[in-house]
Formats: structure tokens, C-alpha cells, sequence
DNA sequence: TAACTTTTTCAATCAATTTTGAAATTTCAG
DNA sequence: CTGAAATTTCAAAATTGATTGAAAAAGTTA
């Protein structure tokens, strides 16, 4: 397979699977052409590659920033900006986690919270199923939230070193 | 806070969520309600208490089953169908987990690795790069695949155990 | 400061997805 | 079988979300 083929295809790929996890498609193909771009690119270079327009790259670009999977780079003696992207895949997965925790999972957990103390008869079944779901959801997140907070914080050798170890 | 408006909130929260989770919003929101439904319902019952249209609870409703998040129920005597959840949260999340790596974790492995033999120099550093960042997402995956394997597979006071202890 | 380049904004448009509802099909009791 | 009840289908409509592009703002140079 020819180097232009594999880029398309990876690019494509890319947003479609970001698009399925949070991220926007263009967001998502923009990442992964920076991702391959051994040097950073301006927003006329990926408004080329990617044929959008303007103010779609410099939206999703921002957004990118955001989630600090992409940084503007200075280049001496160059008027346009620059942007490169996080490539160590293991940072980006810790980043994204972070971000959607922050956006998803902390908000909904604060729900339940406030939703367990629903007023009614305990022996209402109706009452009962629902602050056993309630509840049930609530422990499980706030599993889940612990285990991804230190997923946050780790960094990958040992992560990865302590997790091997722990499936065999 | 009185039991409908919890649970109004509950089933629009957990729509949203679900969302940005690969899951639409109705079939989330149908999903909730029927987690917190101690009796199964039927589709009558589901287009009543979320105001939407028969086609669409039963579209839905198919896609819920195909993700074995919720069963026919046969209630004896009755002509309808009835439907109800699966309630055990672990178990839903090992099922989505199941299904979305399916869908989607699984092609992504299979594309990336047609795509780590681009030919071309390996002196070119748009060359070097595209692989570096292929085979860094392939190596990436391969982890989180074997990971998810474990926890689909998994049952829960294990899983809950070995990991309270492994987070310490 | 003025002239020019680059970035940002956002209302309008376009595209994709979801939802509706009525017709077709299936199911089943009598 | 028959006919009423229940379920399924799917083209059209509605909604939601993404994208454009031109105008405004910001930044740079001389």
C-alpha cells in the first residue's frame, strides 16, 4: 500500500472511531493527520489536506487545544501558527480519559447523589427499584471513577508493568 | 424530591449519557426506564411514559435486545409482549464493553495492521512517522483489547476484589 | 498609523441521524 | 379459517449536529 492510500485510510478511520467515543469526526481526523505529520502544520496546510473549510479547522483545531491533545508551535521567522500534535498514544489516552471523566462521569456521579434521597415509602417496589438502581449505578461509578483517576496519573511503564503482572 | 421527577431526571441523564457512549438516546432512555421499572412493560407502556412513537420504541427495543441489555418477557395470559432489563450494573457494562469492542476495537486492530506495511523508505521521515504512529496505536490497542477480554469475561466480586486490592 | 496578513466568529446552509405514523405483516383466540 | 390485536417496516418529516464562508477582529510590520 502506497504512503497517500495509508494516510487517507488511517485519517478516515481515525474519525470514524473518535466519533463513536466523544470526539467529533473532523476533530478526530484532524488529530490523526497531525498525528502522522512528522512537522507541525499551519490551518492552510490541513483546510488542504483534509478539504474543509477555514473555520471548521479553526473550531475543532481550538477544541483539540482544549483537550490538550494538540499545541501551537512557534516557528522562528514564520508569521502563520503552527500546530503539532500529542503523539505518545498512551498520553492521548490519558488525556481523553481525563476530559470526559471531567465532562461525563463527575457531573452524572453528583447526579446520583442527589438522586438516591428520593422521598417515598421504602416499601413501595416502585421506590425501592429505584433507589436500588440508583444505587447499584452509583457504587459502580464510583469504582470506575477510582480506577481511571489512576489511570489519569499514571504513567505508562508502570501501568502497564503492574497490569501485565495482574492478567498474567 | 419526589419519585417522578427523579425518575425524569434519571431516564433524560442517562440518555445523554449513553449518547456519548455509542448508545442513541432513546434506546438509553428506554434502557433506563426499564432498569428502574420493577415490572417488565410493554411497548404501550414505554410510548406512554416517554411520549414517543410506536415505530420507534420498537426499532429500539430490537437494538436493546440485540445488545442483550433487555429481554422478552412472556407473561402468562397476556397477548403482549413485555420487556425488562437487565439490571445488574456490571453485568450491563461487561455487555457494552462486549459489543462496542466488537464493533469497534476489533476493526481498528485489523485496519492498523494493513496499515503498518506501507512501503516506501523508511528514511523518509513522513514514512517513519506514519509507522511509528501506527504500530504505537496497534502496540496501544493489543493492551487494551487483552484488558477488556478479562473484564468481558470477569465476574464481578473477582474483578471488584482483585482490583480494590491491585489500587490498594 | 496605515496596509496587510492571519485568526476568529457566527448566521445561514447543508448533511446526517432520528422519529413519526400509517400501512403491511404477523400472531393468535375463538 | 376469520378477524381483531399486536408487531414490524420504512418512506417522509423533523430534528439535531456539522460545515461553510464572508465579515469582523486581532495581530504584525514598516
Amino acid at each position: 500500500m502506497k504512503l497517500t492510500e495509508a494516510k487517507a485510510q488511517f485519517i478516515a478511520s481515525w474519525g470514524a472511531f473518535g466519533s463513536h467515543w466523544g470526539i467529533n469526526r473532523t476533530m478526530a481526523q484532524i488529530h490523526a493527520l497531525l498525528m502522522i505529520s512528522p512537522d507541525p502544520l499551519t490551518q492552510d496546510d490541513i483546510m488542504e489536506q483534509l478539504n474543509i473549510s477555514r473555520g471548521n479547522v479553526n473550531m475543532n483545531i481550538r477544541e483539540l487545544i482544549d483537550w490538550a491533545l494538540v499545541d501551537r508551535v512557534i516557528v522562528p521567522g514564520e508569521r502563520k501558527e503552527y500546530f503539532s500534535a500529542e503523539k505518545d498514544i498512551w498520553k492521548v489516552a490519558r488525556l481523553i480519559v481525563k476530559e470526559r471523566k471531567k465532562r461525563e462521569l463527575d457531573p452524572m456521579l453528583k447526579l446520583l447523589d442527589q438522586l438516591r434521597e428520593v422521598e417515598g415509602d421504602k416499601k413501595d417496589k416502585n421506590v425501592k427499584q429505584f433507589t436500588d438502581t440508583v444505587n447499584g449505578i452509583k457504587r459502580f461509578g464510583e469504582q470506575a471513577d477510582k480506577m481511571l483517576e489512576v489511570l489519569v496519573k499514571s504513567d505508562e511503564s508502570w501501568f502497564i508493568g503492574s497490569l501485565m503482572k495482574f492478567f498474567k
